[in-house]
DNA sequence: AAATACACCAACCGCACTTCG
DNA sequence: ACGAAGTGCGGTTGGTGTATT
């Protein structure tokens, strides 16, 4: 069919904003919603088109955005979420409070992907440059399969942001029919990308963080002369913690707590912080609480593995996305029979393909390079470390 | 000081998907 | 079921600031 375009070319506007533009935009956002961004620049009096101002208000007018440099927990978690979704931008962004997918992109190119280039790391694949060279069988079933896990994570992943702002939609609206003087702060994040978590502070054991950490680029990060300086600052969401204890996940709006995020915590020096979403009613929703910091500055203490969190995480998945999404579609019975979860538990520890040691010890014993090696060997905690940050997002609201 | 190269990022473009009548 | 409208998303561009020659 054909496409209309979104507005009419004649007589817009184009180009960078003016203050004056912002403060129309902002204003009737703020009095009216943004509503239809088709109608909005008629209504609001700016002679852009819809898209423009849409864009505008998402990426940088929406006052629950934060701006400024990326702490290096963002950063390891923007790699470690590419490396799992590749250039989903919105989908890492979910992960990510308070920032656009659009800031992560441009991020991505001009910072993460150039040092990642630049220490022989392929930005696309995360594996060393040379690591074509190192395929056989056995790497090659390994890479597959974690492929394959991430489609499917990646999958899921889409599909919780989307329930999730739709949840936060929903609450939103509650709020703003009881209408407090916070509710333009509220509405704006309301309206926007669903707030994940800031994730957990995951092992780096994927070669590009484990150069990220111990390598000289830190040097390039500002100010950052040890991973946990006090540079390292919080990502930041609409998240409250507990002053003296580690938090507890809550769905969001708090009514589905799923258990297996207190799991995750069970070593409490180790693990995660755990995250309680406050929920969308009540004021103090709108406040947001930027704690927590302590807890990323240990970041680099171990965590321990995963095992009792994968074990609660992968039967929640075989519980509700498995077998409510997966199941229903034909085409992927032979992933459904064998469930992501089963994929996710050999990989972690029943299959010997798939396990580091079968991967690292056929394949490096040649003697490949160390950092070839260590990247199969930490498959395990990687993807741990990774299904942890999937599993500490707001991916248990009451649609799950 | 001027010219050039480079880095950064806001904004645009157009395709894909969803919603609605 | 269909088509148009609306929106989301990722890739790309172009303007601006900074560094280097």
């Amino acid at each position: 069919m054909g496409r209309s375009p979104c507005c009419d070319k004649v007589g817009l506007k184009k180009g960078p904003w003016t203050p004056e533009e912002d403060q129309k935009l902002l204003a009737y956002i703020e009095e009216h919603g943004h509503g239809s961004w088709r109608a909005l620049p008629t209504k609001a009096g700016l002679q852009r088109c819809g898209k423009s101002c849409r864009l505008r208000w998402t990426n940088y007018l929406r006052p629950d955005i934060k701006r400024g440099k990326f702490s290096l927990q963002e950063e390891q978690t923007i790699i470690q979420l590419h490396a799992l979704l590749g250039n989903r931008w919105s989908a890492i962004a979910t992960h990510l409070p308070k920032r656009t997918d659009n800031e992560i992109k441009n991020y991505w190119n001009t910072h993460l992907k150039k040092r990642l280039t630049k220490m022989g790391i392929d930005p696309v694949t995360h594996k060393p440059k040379n690591d074509a060279l190192l395929s056989s069988d056995g790497q090659s079933k390994t890479a597959a399969n974690l492929s394959h896990m991430a489609q499917w994570e990646s999958a899921r992943l889409e599909a919780e942001a989307r329930l999730v702002r739709e949840s936060k939609l929903r609450s939103h609206s509650l709020q703003q029919q009881i209408g407090t003087s916070s509710t333009f702060a509220s509405s704006s994040s309301a309206s926007n990308k669903a707030e994940a978590p800031p994730p957990p502070p995951s092992r780096s054991s994927l070669d590009v963080l484990k150069a990220w950490n111990n390598g000289g680029w830190l040097k390039s990060s500002e100010g950052s002369g040890a991973i946990a300086s006090t540079d390292l600052e919080s990502p930041t969401s609409t998240l409250s913690f507990s002053e003296n204890a580690p938090p507890i996940m809550n769905g969001i709006g708090g009514e589905n707590n799923n258990n297996s995020n207190n799991n995750n915590n069970s070593n409490n020096d180790n693990a995660m912080p755990m995250i309680e979403f406050v929920g969308s009613s009540g004021n103090s929703s709108s406040l947001v609480k930027e704690e927590g910091e302590q807890e990323w500055k240990g970041y680099d203490s171990s965590i321990t593995t995963f095992s009792s969190g994968m074990h609660e995480f992968t039967m929640a998945m075989e519980g509700t996305w498995v077998h409510e999404t997966l199941r229903t579609n034909g085409s992927h019975d032979d992933i459904v029979e064998e469930g992501f979860t089963n994929l996710l538990l050999k990989t972690n520890s029943e299959d010997p393909s798939l396990s580091s040691e079968g991967g690292g010890e056929s394949n490096n014993g040649d003697g490949g390079s160390n950092s070839h090696s260590d990247f199969y060997e930490d498959n395990n905690n990687y993807w741990n470390s990774i299904l942890n940050l999937v599993n500490s997002s707001p991916s248990h609201s009451p649609m799950f």
